[in-house]
RNA sequence: CGGGAAGUAGCGCAGCUUGGUUAGCGCGCCUGGUUUGGGACCAGGAGGCCGGGGGUUCGAAUCCCCCCUUCCCGACCA
Protein backbone atom coordinates (compact mmCIF):
# COMPACT_ATOMS: atom_id res chain seq x y z
CA UNK A 1 0.00 0.00 0.00
CA UNK A 2 1.26 3.60 -0.96
CA UNK A 3 1.47 5.81 2.01
CA UNK A 4 -0.86 8.67 1.53
CA UNK A 5 1.05 11.01 3.63
CA UNK A 6 4.91 12.13 3.12
CA UNK A 7 6.56 10.03 6.67
CA UNK A 8 7.27 12.81 9.59
CA UNK A 9 10.96 11.26 9.44
CA UNK A 10 11.22 12.35 5.87
CA UNK A 11 10.10 15.96 5.97
CA UNK A 12 8.36 17.20 9.05
CA UNK A 13 6.86 20.20 7.88
CA UNK A 14 5.37 18.82 4.75
CA UNK A 15 3.83 16.03 6.96
CA UNK A 16 2.21 18.22 8.58
CA UNK A 17 0.67 19.82 5.69
CA UNK A 18 0.09 16.40 4.22
CA UNK A 19 -2.17 15.62 7.41
CA UNK A 20 -3.76 19.39 6.91
CA UNK A 21 -4.61 18.55 3.35
CA UNK A 22 -5.34 14.97 3.35
CA UNK A 23 -7.71 14.84 6.92
CA UNK A 24 -9.56 17.66 5.45
CA UNK A 25 -9.08 20.37 8.35
CA UNK A 26 -8.37 23.33 6.61
CA UNK A 27 -7.02 24.87 3.07
CA UNK A 28 -5.28 28.20 2.33
CA UNK A 29 -7.90 30.87 1.93
CA UNK A 30 -7.19 33.53 -1.13
CA UNK A 31 -5.74 36.11 0.61
CA UNK A 32 -2.04 36.18 2.05
CA UNK A 33 -1.98 33.98 5.43
CA UNK A 34 -5.83 33.83 5.78
CA UNK A 35 -7.09 30.08 6.38
CA UNK A 36 -10.67 28.29 5.07
CA UNK A 37 -11.27 26.05 8.27
CA UNK A 38 -13.15 22.71 6.20
CA UNK A 39 -15.90 21.07 8.70
CA UNK A 40 -13.95 18.43 9.85
CA UNK A 41 -11.06 20.96 11.28
CA UNK A 42 -14.19 23.12 12.46
CA UNK A 43 -15.41 20.32 14.74
CA UNK A 44 -12.28 19.61 16.39
CA UNK A 45 -12.54 23.36 17.04
CA UNK A 46 -15.83 23.21 18.37
CA UNK A 47 -14.82 20.24 20.59
CA UNK A 48 -12.35 22.50 21.82
CA UNK A 49 -14.08 25.86 22.12
CA UNK A 50 -16.84 23.23 24.12
CA UNK A 51 -14.59 21.89 26.68
CA UNK A 52 -12.78 25.45 27.37
CA UNK A 53 -16.29 27.49 27.48
CA UNK A 54 -17.05 25.23 29.82
CA UNK A 55 -13.79 25.46 32.01
CA UNK A 56 -13.85 29.33 31.16
CA UNK A 57 -17.69 29.70 32.71
CA UNK A 58 -16.57 27.32 35.87
CA UNK A 59 -14.22 30.15 36.87
CA UNK A 60 -16.68 32.49 36.98
CA UNK A 61 -16.26 34.26 34.02
CA UNK A 62 -19.22 35.62 31.27
CA UNK A 63 -19.25 35.74 27.92
CA UNK A 64 -19.89 38.61 25.87
CA UNK A 65 -18.57 39.92 22.60
CA UNK A 66 -17.30 42.50 21.69
CA UNK A 67 -16.37 44.60 18.05
CA UNK A 68 -13.81 44.02 15.67
CA UNK A 69 -13.04 47.37 14.79
CA UNK A 70 -11.32 49.02 17.21
CA UNK A 71 -10.28 53.18 17.24
CA UNK A 72 -6.58 53.38 16.73
CA UNK A 73 -6.02 55.85 19.27
CA UNK A 74 -7.37 53.18 21.73
CA UNK A 75 -4.12 50.95 20.71
CA UNK A 76 -1.87 54.06 20.96
CA UNK A 77 -2.90 54.75 24.76
CA UNK A 78 -0.74 52.62 26.12
CA UNK A 79 3.07 52.80 25.11
CA UNK A 80 4.59 49.44 25.28
CA UNK A 81 1.21 47.40 23.71
CA UNK A 82 1.08 49.41 20.78
CA UNK A 83 4.67 49.41 20.10
CA UNK A 84 4.15 45.38 20.40
CA UNK A 85 1.37 45.51 17.87
CA UNK A 86 1.75 48.08 15.48
CA UNK A 87 3.84 45.88 13.34
CA UNK A 88 1.16 43.76 12.99
CA UNK A 89 -2.12 45.91 12.22
CA UNK A 90 -4.80 45.78 9.33
CA UNK A 91 -5.92 49.05 9.39
CA UNK A 92 -9.24 50.42 7.95
CA UNK A 93 -8.80 53.76 6.47
CA UNK A 94 -11.64 54.11 4.14
CA UNK A 95 -15.40 52.55 4.08
CA UNK A 96 -18.84 54.02 2.87
CA UNK A 97 -16.32 55.14 -0.09
CA UNK A 98 -14.90 57.73 1.63
CA UNK A 99 -11.72 58.49 3.59
CA UNK A 100 -12.15 57.72 7.80
CA UNK A 101 -11.70 61.05 10.08
CA UNK A 102 -9.82 58.23 12.65
CA UNK A 103 -8.49 54.94 10.69
CA UNK A 104 -10.25 51.76 12.49
CA UNK A 105 -7.76 49.05 13.43
CA UNK A 106 -9.03 45.20 12.85
CA UNK A 107 -8.49 43.38 16.89
CA UNK A 108 -5.19 42.02 17.41
CA UNK A 109 -6.41 41.28 20.58
CA UNK A 110 -8.71 43.25 22.44
CA UNK A 111 -7.52 44.71 25.95
CA UNK A 112 -8.42 48.24 24.49
CA UNK A 113 -11.98 48.14 23.67
CA UNK A 114 -12.66 46.15 26.83
CA UNK A 115 -9.96 48.50 29.08
CA UNK A 116 -12.70 51.27 27.81
CA UNK A 117 -16.06 49.67 28.81
CA UNK A 118 -14.53 47.86 31.85
CA UNK A 119 -14.07 51.99 33.09
CA UNK A 120 -17.53 52.56 32.29
CA UNK A 121 -19.31 49.83 34.13
CA UNK A 122 -17.24 50.00 37.11
CA UNK A 123 -17.92 52.14 39.72
CA UNK A 124 -17.51 50.42 42.92
CA UNK A 125 -15.63 47.53 44.52
CA UNK A 126 -19.02 45.57 44.45
CA UNK A 127 -18.69 45.69 40.99
CA UNK A 128 -15.19 43.62 40.89
CA UNK A 129 -13.88 41.29 40.05
CA UNK A 130 -15.59 41.79 36.48
CA UNK A 131 -14.61 38.39 34.79
CA UNK A 132 -15.12 38.30 30.55
CA UNK A 133 -14.19 36.44 27.93
CA UNK A 134 -15.00 36.91 23.94
CA UNK A 135 -14.99 33.58 21.44
CA UNK A 136 -13.99 36.20 18.42
CA UNK A 137 -11.84 36.08 15.03
CA UNK A 138 -8.48 38.97 15.35
CA UNK A 139 -6.40 39.40 12.98
CA UNK A 140 -2.19 39.92 13.22
CA UNK A 141 -0.29 40.58 9.72
CA UNK A 142 2.27 38.16 10.37
CA UNK A 143 4.89 37.55 8.10
CA UNK A 144 4.57 33.90 8.11
CA UNK A 145 1.68 32.05 8.24
CA UNK A 146 1.11 28.61 8.58
CA UNK A 147 -2.34 26.77 8.37
CA UNK A 148 -3.39 26.72 11.91
CA UNK A 149 0.09 27.64 14.19
CA UNK A 150 0.09 31.12 12.38
CA UNK A 151 -2.64 32.54 9.73
CA UNK A 152 -3.41 36.06 9.70
CA UNK A 153 -6.73 35.88 11.06
CA UNK A 154 -7.56 33.08 14.01
CA UNK A 155 -10.27 32.22 16.03
CA UNK A 156 -9.94 32.44 19.93
CA UNK A 157 -10.83 33.16 23.29
CA UNK A 158 -9.80 36.01 25.28
CA UNK A 159 -10.72 36.62 29.05
CA UNK A 160 -10.39 39.93 30.23
CA UNK A 161 -10.83 40.67 33.72
CA UNK A 162 -10.61 43.37 36.43
CA UNK A 163 -10.01 43.74 40.27
CA UNK A 164 -9.11 45.41 43.44
CA UNK A 165 -6.31 44.34 44.42
CA UNK A 166 -2.46 42.65 42.83
CA UNK A 167 -3.59 39.31 44.87
CA UNK A 168 -7.15 38.80 43.96
CA UNK A 169 -6.05 39.84 40.01
CA UNK A 170 -3.09 37.18 40.44
CA UNK A 171 -4.52 34.37 42.24
CA UNK A 172 -7.34 34.60 39.46
CA UNK A 173 -5.60 34.16 36.52
CA UNK A 174 -2.96 31.78 37.88
CA UNK A 175 -6.04 29.66 38.39
CA UNK A 176 -7.38 30.43 34.75
CA UNK A 177 -4.13 29.15 33.51
CA UNK A 178 -4.06 26.26 35.75
CA UNK A 179 -7.78 25.37 35.92
CA UNK A 180 -8.22 26.06 32.51
CA UNK A 181 -5.79 25.58 30.12
CA UNK A 182 -3.68 23.08 32.20
CA UNK A 183 -6.40 20.81 33.20
CA UNK A 184 -7.88 21.15 29.26
CA UNK A 185 -4.42 20.35 27.58
CA UNK A 186 -3.90 17.15 29.52
CA UNK A 187 -7.01 16.23 30.77
CA UNK A 188 -8.52 16.77 26.85
CA UNK A 189 -5.69 16.87 24.40
CA UNK A 190 -3.60 14.63 26.55
CA UNK A 191 -0.60 16.86 26.08
CA UNK A 192 1.64 17.18 29.22
CA UNK A 193 3.19 21.05 29.54
CA UNK A 194 5.09 22.80 31.15
CA UNK A 195 3.95 25.04 32.66
CA UNK A 196 5.76 28.20 33.54
CA UNK A 197 6.35 31.97 33.22
CA UNK A 198 7.89 34.13 30.39
CA UNK A 199 10.96 36.08 30.41
CA UNK A 200 10.82 39.72 30.14
CA UNK A 201 11.65 39.06 26.94
CA UNK A 202 9.02 37.36 25.62
CA UNK A 203 6.25 38.86 27.96
CA UNK A 204 2.96 40.19 25.91
CA UNK A 205 3.58 43.88 25.48
CA UNK A 206 1.64 45.57 28.01
CA UNK A 207 1.67 43.01 31.05
CA UNK A 208 3.95 42.74 33.96
CA UNK A 209 3.92 39.19 34.06
CA UNK A 210 3.28 36.33 31.35
CA UNK A 211 2.51 32.74 31.67
CA UNK A 212 2.68 29.99 29.22
CA UNK A 213 2.08 26.37 28.56
CA UNK A 214 4.73 25.46 26.36
CA UNK A 215 3.72 22.05 24.40
CA UNK A 216 6.51 19.74 22.94
CA UNK A 217 6.07 18.81 19.44
CA UNK A 218 7.03 15.53 17.87
CA UNK A 219 10.04 17.33 16.03
CA UNK A 220 11.29 18.90 19.50
CA UNK A 221 10.25 22.04 18.65
CA UNK A 222 7.98 23.66 21.04
CA UNK A 223 4.44 25.31 20.96
CA UNK A 224 2.85 27.78 22.95
CA UNK A 225 -0.47 25.98 23.48
CA UNK A 226 -2.16 29.13 25.82
CA UNK A 227 -0.90 31.97 27.51
CA UNK A 228 -2.18 34.14 30.92
CA UNK A 229 -1.22 37.53 31.44
CA UNK A 230 -1.05 39.74 34.61
CA UNK A 231 -1.37 43.17 33.24
CA UNK A 232 -0.81 45.15 36.63
CA UNK A 233 -2.29 48.27 36.17
CA UNK A 234 -0.86 49.79 33.22
CA UNK A 235 -4.12 49.54 31.21
CA UNK A 236 -6.15 50.37 34.29
CA UNK A 237 -4.22 53.78 33.97
CA UNK A 238 -4.50 53.93 30.08
CA UNK A 239 -8.28 53.18 30.58
CA UNK A 240 -9.03 54.78 33.49
CA UNK A 241 -10.33 51.92 35.23
CA UNK A 242 -10.97 53.12 38.52
CA UNK A 243 -13.32 52.03 41.54
CA UNK A 244 -14.07 53.30 44.68
CA UNK A 245 -13.07 51.15 47.79
CA UNK A 246 -14.67 50.71 50.93
CA UNK A 247 -12.54 53.40 52.47
CA UNK A 248 -14.87 55.56 49.82
CA UNK A 249 -11.18 56.48 47.82
CA UNK A 250 -10.56 56.29 44.25
CA UNK A 251 -8.32 53.29 43.47
CA UNK A 252 -7.28 51.52 40.20
CA UNK A 253 -7.93 48.38 39.02
CA UNK A 254 -5.85 45.75 38.39
CA UNK A 255 -6.38 43.78 35.26
CA UNK A 256 -5.74 40.39 33.70
CA UNK A 257 -6.09 38.72 30.13
CA UNK A 258 -5.76 35.14 29.03
CA UNK A 259 -6.52 33.72 25.66
CA UNK A 260 -5.82 30.60 23.66
CA UNK A 261 -6.17 29.84 19.68
CA UNK A 262 -6.89 27.77 16.83
CA UNK A 263 -3.37 27.33 17.41
CA UNK A 264 -4.38 24.14 19.66
CA UNK A 265 -4.93 22.54 16.65
CA UNK A 266 -1.89 22.40 14.91
CA UNK A 267 -0.67 21.69 18.34
CA UNK A 268 -2.88 18.29 18.29
CA UNK A 269 -1.84 17.59 14.92
CA UNK A 270 1.73 17.74 15.66
CA UNK A 271 1.94 15.78 18.85
CA UNK A 272 -0.34 13.82 18.36
CA UNK A 273 0.33 12.34 14.34
CA UNK A 274 1.72 9.54 13.27
CA UNK A 275 2.57 8.44 9.63
CA UNK A 276 -1.01 7.47 9.17
CA UNK A 277 -2.50 11.02 10.12
CA UNK A 278 -3.83 12.73 12.81
CA UNK A 279 -5.20 10.57 16.27
CA UNK A 280 -7.36 12.47 18.08
CA UNK A 281 -7.61 12.27 21.58
CA UNK A 282 -10.90 10.57 22.97
CA UNK A 283 -12.10 12.80 25.41
CA UNK A 284 -11.56 15.46 22.56
CA UNK A 285 -12.78 13.52 19.21
CA UNK A 286 -15.94 15.11 17.72
CA UNK A 287 -16.47 11.09 15.94
CA UNK A 288 -14.98 8.80 19.05
CA UNK A 289 -16.06 5.66 16.72
CA UNK A 290 -16.69 5.35 13.40
CA UNK A 291 -18.88 1.75 12.59
CA UNK A 292 -17.25 0.68 9.64
CA UNK A 293 -19.82 -1.76 6.44
CA UNK A 294 -16.86 -3.87 5.03
CA UNK A 295 -19.80 -4.49 2.69
CA UNK A 296 -22.97 -2.91 1.84
CA UNK A 297 -25.32 -5.91 3.03
CA UNK A 298 -28.40 -5.17 4.15
CA UNK A 299 -27.23 -7.70 6.99
CA UNK A 300 -23.90 -5.80 7.48
CA UNK A 301 -25.64 -2.55 7.93
CA UNK A 302 -28.77 -3.57 9.99
CA UNK A 303 -25.68 -5.31 11.77
CA UNK A 304 -23.90 -1.44 11.43
CA UNK A 305 -27.28 0.65 12.49
CA UNK A 306 -27.69 -1.51 16.08
CA UNK A 307 -24.18 -1.39 17.09
CA UNK A 308 -24.28 2.39 17.10
CA UNK A 309 -27.50 2.99 18.41
CA UNK A 310 -25.88 0.39 21.34
CA UNK A 311 -22.78 3.07 21.23
CA UNK A 312 -25.09 6.49 21.01
CA UNK A 313 -26.89 5.15 24.23
CA UNK A 314 -23.91 4.74 25.78
CA UNK A 315 -23.06 8.34 25.24
CA UNK A 316 -20.49 7.70 22.60
CA UNK A 317 -20.11 10.26 19.62
CA UNK A 318 -20.20 7.55 16.93
CA UNK A 319 -21.10 7.81 12.72
CA UNK A 320 -21.53 4.71 10.96
CA UNK A 321 -19.51 4.42 7.13
CA UNK A 322 -21.99 2.34 5.08
CA UNK A 323 -19.94 2.44 2.08
CA UNK A 324 -19.21 4.13 -1.29
CA UNK A 325 -15.74 3.59 -1.97
CA UNK A 326 -13.80 0.13 -1.06
CA UNK A 327 -13.18 -0.76 2.32
CA UNK A 328 -9.30 -0.42 2.44
CA UNK A 329 -10.06 2.95 1.16
CA UNK A 330 -12.51 4.23 3.57
CA UNK A 331 -10.26 2.59 6.65
CA UNK A 332 -7.27 4.75 5.45
CA UNK A 333 -9.41 7.86 5.05
CA UNK A 334 -10.70 7.27 9.24
CA UNK A 335 -6.99 6.43 10.06
CA UNK A 336 -6.15 9.73 8.40
CA UNK A 337 -8.65 11.56 10.34
CA UNK A 338 -7.85 10.28 13.64
CA UNK A 339 -10.94 8.15 14.18
CA UNK A 340 -10.24 6.93 17.80
CA UNK A 341 -11.78 3.67 17.33
CA UNK A 342 -13.16 1.54 14.32
CA UNK A 343 -15.49 -1.07 14.57
CA UNK A 344 -15.16 -3.47 11.22
CA UNK A 345 -18.50 -4.93 10.64
CA UNK A 346 -18.25 -7.39 7.93
CA UNK A 347 -20.47 -10.83 6.58
CA UNK A 348 -17.09 -13.27 7.58
CA UNK A 349 -17.09 -12.00 11.12
CA UNK A 350 -20.76 -11.84 11.30
CA UNK A 351 -21.07 -15.41 11.05
CA UNK A 352 -18.72 -16.05 13.93
CA UNK A 353 -20.73 -13.43 16.56
CA UNK A 354 -18.16 -11.26 16.29
CA UNK A 355 -17.21 -7.67 15.38
CA UNK A 356 -13.47 -6.44 14.87
CA UNK A 357 -12.70 -3.89 16.69
CA UNK A 358 -9.52 -1.37 16.16
CA UNK A 359 -7.51 1.38 18.02
CA UNK A 360 -5.71 4.05 16.10
CA UNK A 361 -3.18 5.03 18.29
CA UNK A 362 -1.42 1.41 19.03
CA UNK A 363 -3.36 -0.35 16.01
CA UNK A 364 -4.67 -3.23 18.40
CA UNK A 365 -7.45 -5.33 16.84
CA UNK A 366 -9.72 -7.30 18.87
CA UNK A 367 -12.81 -9.36 18.20
CA UNK A 368 -15.74 -9.02 20.61
CA UNK A 369 -19.01 -10.12 20.21
CA UNK A 370 -21.82 -7.14 18.81
CA UNK A 371 -23.72 -6.78 22.01
CA UNK A 372 -19.96 -6.39 24.03
CA UNK A 373 -19.48 -3.48 21.82
CA UNK A 374 -21.35 -0.39 23.59
CA UNK A 375 -20.23 -1.88 27.43
CA UNK A 376 -16.47 -1.95 26.37
CA UNK A 377 -16.01 0.84 24.06
CA UNK A 378 -16.39 3.56 26.71
CA UNK A 379 -13.51 1.93 28.88
CA UNK A 380 -11.24 1.27 26.28
CA UNK A 381 -12.05 5.12 24.92
CA UNK A 382 -11.08 6.32 28.64
CA UNK A 383 -7.72 3.79 28.67
CA UNK A 384 -6.26 4.93 25.38
CA UNK A 385 -7.01 8.91 26.75
CA UNK A 386 -4.79 8.04 29.39
CA UNK A 387 -2.32 6.03 27.47
CA UNK A 388 -2.27 8.48 25.03
CA UNK A 389 -1.33 11.06 27.83
CA UNK A 390 1.28 9.09 28.64
CA UNK A 391 3.02 7.82 25.87
CA UNK A 392 3.05 12.20 25.01
CA UNK A 393 4.61 12.66 28.59
CA UNK A 394 7.28 9.68 28.24
CA UNK A 395 8.29 11.03 25.03
CA UNK A 396 8.20 15.26 26.44
CA UNK A 397 10.83 13.84 29.36
CA UNK A 398 12.92 11.73 27.22
CA UNK A 399 13.79 14.71 25.21
CA UNK A 400 13.80 17.08 27.68
CA UNK A 401 17.52 17.57 28.72
CA UNK A 402 19.31 18.87 31.67
CA UNK A 403 22.03 20.82 30.79
CA UNK A 404 24.69 22.82 32.54
CA UNK A 405 26.31 25.47 29.93
CA UNK A 406 24.68 27.03 27.21
CA UNK A 407 26.54 25.40 24.81
CA UNK A 408 24.84 21.94 26.20
CA UNK A 409 21.74 23.81 25.83
CA UNK A 410 22.17 24.70 22.11
CA UNK A 411 23.09 21.39 21.71
CA UNK A 412 20.20 19.63 23.15
CA UNK A 413 17.66 22.42 21.85
CA UNK A 414 18.59 20.82 18.11
CA UNK A 415 16.21 17.91 19.03
CA UNK A 416 14.27 18.76 22.36
CA UNK A 417 14.10 20.62 25.21
CA UNK A 418 16.94 21.85 27.05
CA UNK A 419 16.92 22.66 31.26
CA UNK A 420 18.91 24.95 32.82
CA UNK A 421 19.75 27.01 35.55
CA UNK A 422 18.27 30.83 34.39
CA UNK A 423 20.94 32.54 36.33
CA UNK A 424 23.50 30.79 33.66
CA UNK A 425 21.48 32.53 30.38
CA UNK A 426 20.24 35.80 31.59
CA UNK A 427 19.85 38.43 28.90
CA UNK A 428 23.33 37.36 27.70
CA UNK A 429 22.33 34.05 27.39
CA UNK A 430 19.38 34.85 25.43
CA UNK A 431 21.06 36.95 22.76
CA UNK A 432 23.49 33.97 22.43
CA UNK A 433 20.63 31.00 22.24
CA UNK A 434 18.64 33.93 19.34
CA UNK A 435 21.39 33.05 17.01
CA UNK A 436 20.50 29.68 16.60
CA UNK A 437 16.56 30.45 17.01
CA UNK A 438 16.47 29.30 20.36
CA UNK A 439 14.75 30.72 23.04
CA UNK A 440 13.87 30.66 26.32
CA UNK A 441 10.25 28.96 26.30
CA UNK A 442 9.67 29.32 30.32
CA UNK A 443 10.89 29.86 33.69
CA UNK A 444 10.08 27.51 36.80
CA UNK A 445 10.95 27.09 40.23
CA UNK A 446 12.93 23.92 40.46
CA UNK A 447 10.27 21.62 41.52
CA UNK A 448 8.87 22.61 37.94
CA UNK A 449 5.88 24.96 39.97
CA UNK A 450 5.33 28.31 38.26
CA UNK A 451 7.25 31.10 39.89
CA UNK A 452 5.39 34.04 40.36
CA UNK A 453 7.67 36.63 39.01
CA UNK A 454 10.90 36.11 37.30
CA UNK A 455 12.68 37.71 40.02
CA UNK A 456 12.76 35.01 42.35
CA UNK A 457 15.59 33.45 43.30
CA UNK A 458 16.78 29.94 41.96
CA UNK A 459 14.70 29.83 39.09
CA UNK A 460 15.36 27.07 36.19
CA UNK A 461 14.54 27.96 32.34
CA UNK A 462 12.98 26.01 29.46
CA UNK A 463 14.65 26.35 26.13
CA UNK A 464 14.11 25.27 22.80
CA UNK A 465 13.20 26.25 19.49
CA UNK A 466 9.56 27.02 19.08
CA UNK A 467 6.97 27.79 16.57
C1' C B 1 10.77 41.62 5.77
C1' G B 2 15.88 39.06 4.33
C1' G B 3 17.85 34.22 2.09
C1' G B 4 16.46 29.77 -0.79
C1' A B 5 12.86 26.75 -3.79
C1' A B 6 8.48 26.61 -6.63
C1' G B 7 3.73 28.06 -9.35
C1' U B 8 1.35 23.89 -16.03
C1' A B 9 -6.43 20.09 -14.98
C1' G B 10 -8.91 19.09 -8.08
C1' C B 11 -3.79 16.86 -6.33
C1' G B 12 1.31 15.28 -7.73
C1' C B 13 4.40 16.09 -11.90
C1' A B 14 6.80 16.13 -17.23
C1' G B 15 7.57 19.63 -21.15
C1' C B 16 11.21 25.11 -20.72
C1' U B 17 18.06 24.44 -21.54
C1' U B 18 17.86 24.78 -27.87
C1' G B 19 10.51 29.41 -28.90
C1' G B 20 7.15 26.30 -33.98
C1' U B 21 0.61 22.41 -35.56
C1' U B 22 -4.89 20.23 -31.54
C1' A B 23 0.23 21.01 -24.03
C1' G B 24 1.11 15.49 -21.93
C1' C B 25 1.40 11.62 -17.76
C1' G B 26 -0.21 9.43 -12.89
C1' C B 27 -3.92 9.90 -9.18
C1' G B 28 -8.68 11.96 -8.47
C1' C B 29 -13.58 13.21 -10.99
C1' C B 30 -18.07 11.64 -14.43
C1' U B 31 -20.83 7.29 -17.14
C1' G B 32 -21.56 1.98 -17.54
C1' G B 33 -20.22 -2.69 -15.67
C1' U B 34 -17.65 -6.01 -12.34
C1' U B 35 -16.30 -5.20 -7.18
C1' U B 36 -15.78 -4.15 -1.61
C1' G B 37 -11.98 -8.41 4.87
C1' G B 38 -6.22 -2.71 4.25
C1' G B 39 -5.76 3.23 -0.73
C1' A B 40 -10.20 -2.23 -6.41
C1' C B 41 -10.50 -3.37 -11.91
C1' C B 42 -12.11 -2.83 -17.17
C1' A B 43 -14.12 0.34 -20.93
C1' G B 44 -15.62 5.12 -22.32
C1' G B 45 -15.51 10.44 -21.02
C1' A B 46 -15.13 15.53 -18.93
C1' G B 47 -11.70 18.89 -17.31
C1' G B 48 -6.07 23.90 -18.98
C1' C B 49 -6.36 31.79 -21.83
C1' C B 50 0.57 26.90 -18.70
C1' G B 51 -0.18 32.26 -11.33
C1' G B 52 -1.15 37.76 -13.18
C1' G B 53 0.52 41.98 -16.11
C1' G B 54 3.87 43.98 -19.47
C1' G B 55 7.63 43.22 -23.21
C1' U B 56 10.89 40.60 -27.29
C1' U B 57 9.19 37.81 -31.73
C1' C B 58 5.94 36.22 -37.77
C1' G B 59 5.06 32.97 -33.45
C1' A B 60 5.91 32.40 -26.10
C1' A B 61 4.26 27.29 -21.13
C1' U B 62 9.36 28.01 -23.12
C1' C B 63 13.33 34.21 -23.57
C1' C B 64 13.34 39.31 -20.64
C1' C B 65 11.09 42.76 -16.77
C1' C B 66 7.52 43.75 -12.83
C1' C B 67 3.90 41.88 -9.49
C1' C B 68 1.16 38.02 -6.69
C1' U B 69 0.92 33.36 -4.16
C1' U B 70 2.79 28.89 -1.81
C1' C B 71 6.72 26.07 0.73
C1' C B 72 11.47 25.91 3.55
C1' C B 73 15.33 28.63 6.80
C1' G B 74 15.49 33.20 9.70
C1' A B 75 13.57 37.99 11.95
C1' C B 76 8.16 38.95 14.07
C1' C B 77 4.46 36.21 16.77
C1' A B 78 -1.15 32.91 19.65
Amino acid sequence: MASALTPQAEDFPRWYQDVVAKAEMADNGPVRGTMVIRPYGYAIWERMQAEIDVRIKEAGAENAYFPLFIPESYLAREAQHVEGFSPELAVVTHAGGEALAEPVVVRPTSETVFGEFMAKWIQSYRDLPLLLNQWANVVRWELRPRLFLRSSEFLWQEGHTAHDSYEDASAYVNGIHTNVYNDFLEKVLAMPTYLGIKPPSERFAGAINTMTCEGMMQDGKALQMATSHELGQNFAKAFDIKFQNKEGQSALCWTTSWGSSTRLVGGLIMAHGDDNGLIVPPHLAPTQVVVIAVREDDEVIAACNKIAAGLKSAGVRVRIDNGGASFGRRVTDWEIKGVPIRVEVGPRDLAEGVVALVRRDTSEKVSISPDAVATSVPGILEQMQSQMYEAQLARRNANTHDVKSIDEAMQAAQTGFARLDWDLVGSAGEARLKTDAITVRCLQRRDGSMPVTDTEKDLICIVAKSY
